[in-house]
DNA sequence: TTGTACGCGTTATCAT
DNA sequence: ATGATAACGCGTACAA
């Protein structure tokens, strides 16, 4: 027997009260009452007026089970994400679950823990939970995307962001970290560096790739030759940017700037430099990448790129609202691209007059 | 109709297998076939066997949506946070998603964005969403509890954290806030500090109350008389913290340390100090609250209190899950207090020879 | 405008 | 060990 107890009602508990309560109680159908829920167009006012008020005086909540099972959809949306700590992903979540809210719907989430097999049990749980799509941003242990045909195979919307699958078969939102890797270096060479070294990261990453790539490109555009030797590839973490610094400084001809594809590596880079008595900026200019609440804390404070976190959730919530409502008809798979702002501070301002004093506000957010 | 075709089916898309189909193609009831899938004792091995081969073949994903509209319970936590920012959030929220995937539970996440009307309907959400429990951090705007009353009439498993209600009526989860206040101001005592001021979150969340208890223990167990001058009450950002560092070294008396209930205004203390030719801690220590990432950043790198994050949101599902599984059976209220850890670094340490090299790594986090 | 009846997919109960 | 059947609560095609 299923847990409700009608006949022998227990003191301490209540059972929530259903459609067929209300009807038994109006002596009416409880397509009635369904209907007057729903808002239906064949129901007449007065008839209406009388549920609505049954309604609220048992203070009626309607069983989404039971409707999202005889609809063949919830009202839940799931996110599968790396994992929820540092700045970008709480606050692209957080723009998530605020957009979807706003539109009625719910929001289911799951870490990947940068793990293809767990990814892989996180979307198979969100197929079984029934729900209304999927927004999915990579492990970093994905290389084969088998796994989402099954997601496509089911007419299941599904948008990516942040991490993706690369090419226009898919609805993916990203900050367009090409663009990003471009500023910043054209930033640095603004400034009179020329000789620019990159902390890259993992290169299967679309993010990190194209990071690479915008700093390539703006140095093609000045003409400056590229240096392998000054790319240096790692996880980029904080232990990883300070190796990679000392690396770098002990080239035969060391960097006079440094585009850290990670705001993480940036501060370790930054930290070693000071470590062995280099000034920054003046003697290398240091930019991050992902705007992390620190980066305005650092000494002197980190010029980075701001990722549009909030955004970027709203933007995948958008689309992903976009293929829900399309029904199963076909909707042909887009790309957002938002771009990046590039805040400049201390860091890699060379020209002592431009620098801001230090102490500004961390952020007008109150914890 | 149900969205779901069986007569006429797309050629793109592939509706579910449900445990009908793999009964008619076994030629056995479904019965069998739920037996087989849920472990049960009576069900051959050997036709166990055959249907698990088939639903395998055909990757049966079980519908969750209709199990739970079965047996009354989800397999579904639902958390209300006030935001997912900042650091403290989005890691408890990180603990509990972790801890209750492990246990077989997802997660549905709400913000209450700190309006109690948004509580009041995220948990109206939850309820007919059919969650097997709740966990909830109040909103700042939470001052009378009733709607929470719902939920206990329901039966259904409740259990707050750090934002709790407080009394022995209730299950919760916190930071022994009151220890944190503690530790800190004797940390401040044992440099020497004398005149140490407090600032002060709002008294109706019990974790300011309690920091702020602790500091007036503190004060009283070292005889020290309490100066309501010191303490300065705001909502703990960084601006207010500028201003209540304006103000107390306005004081005839200045103080010679600060405990600050948060980082974020001891932030804006600090900076202010320094802004008016103050040395930390020489001139005045200052601590803060939360261990947040920049505390590490901050020049001088910030002392503070660790919230253990992800040991409350464990510590919440596990109490959660205890609570479930007693499954109505008679369950005492119980309250945990995790222990604080006071981590001192320079901001409060006024023997020079006992201060560490900046330059510290801020977390083996990468992003 | 209102009511009847069935089905969504699963599971508990009862019978075999 | 297996099967038949009803029920969870809601939505809709169809009849009235």
């Amino acid at each position: 027997m299923a847990p409700r107890k009608k006949q022998a009602p227990e003191p301490t508990t209540t059972s929530p009260v259903s459609m067929a309560d209300l009807a038994r109680e109006l002596g009416v159908s409880m397509t009635t009452i369904s209907r007057a829920l729903s808002d239906h167009h064949s129901i007449g006012p007065a008839m209406k007026q009388r549920v609505l008020k049954l309604a609220k005086k048992y203070n009626y909540q309607p069983n989404r089970l039971a409707s999202a099972l005889r609809k063949g959809k919830s009202q839940l949306i799931g996110i599968i994400v790396p994992y929820i700590e540092g700045r970008f992903f709480p606050s692209v979540v957080h723009g998530i679950e605020t957009a979807a809210s706003k539109a009625g719907y719910n929001v289911i989430i799951c870490q990947s823990n940068e793990d293809v097999a767990q990814e892989r049990r996180n979307l198979e749980i969100l197929l079984s939970a029934q729900v209304a799509g999927i927004l999915v941003s990579l492990s970093r242990t994905t290389l084969d995307f088998r796994h989402f045909e099954k997601v496509r195979s089911r007419g299941l919307p599904l948008v990516f962001f942040d991490r993706i699958v690369e090419g226009d078969k898919v609805n993916a939102v990203v900050l367009d970290d090409q663009e990003g890797g471009y500023v910043s270096t054209r930033h640095l060479l603004s400034q009179g560096c020329r000789r620019i070294a990159h902390l890259a990261g993992p290169q299967h990453l679309n993010i990190y790739k194209n990071r690479r790539q915008g700093y390539l490109d703006a140095l093609a555009e000045a003409g400056i030759p590229l240096d392998e030797a000054l790319i240096h590839y790692s996880d980029m973490n904080q232990e990883q940017g300070i190796a990679a610094m000392r690396e770098l400084l002990s080239l035969p001809e060391p960097p006079d700037a440094v585009f850290a594809a990670g705001d993480y590596s940036a501060l370790g880079a930054m930290q070693e430099a000071r470590r062995q008595g280099l000034t920054v900026p003046d003697d290398i200019a240091i930019t991050g990448f992902s705007n992390e609440a620190f980066t305005l804390i650092a000494e002197p404070a980190m010029t980075s790129i701001d990722q549009r976190c909030e955004e970027m959730g709203q933007a995948a919530v958008r689309l992903l609202l976009e293929v829900i409502d399309a029904d199963g008809a076909p909707f042909t798979p887009r790309q957002v691209a938002l771009r990046p702002e590039l805040l400049v501070r201390n860091s890699s301002l060379r020209q002592p007059e431009a620098r801001l004093p230090a102490g500004k506000l961390v952020s007008s957010f109150t914890p």
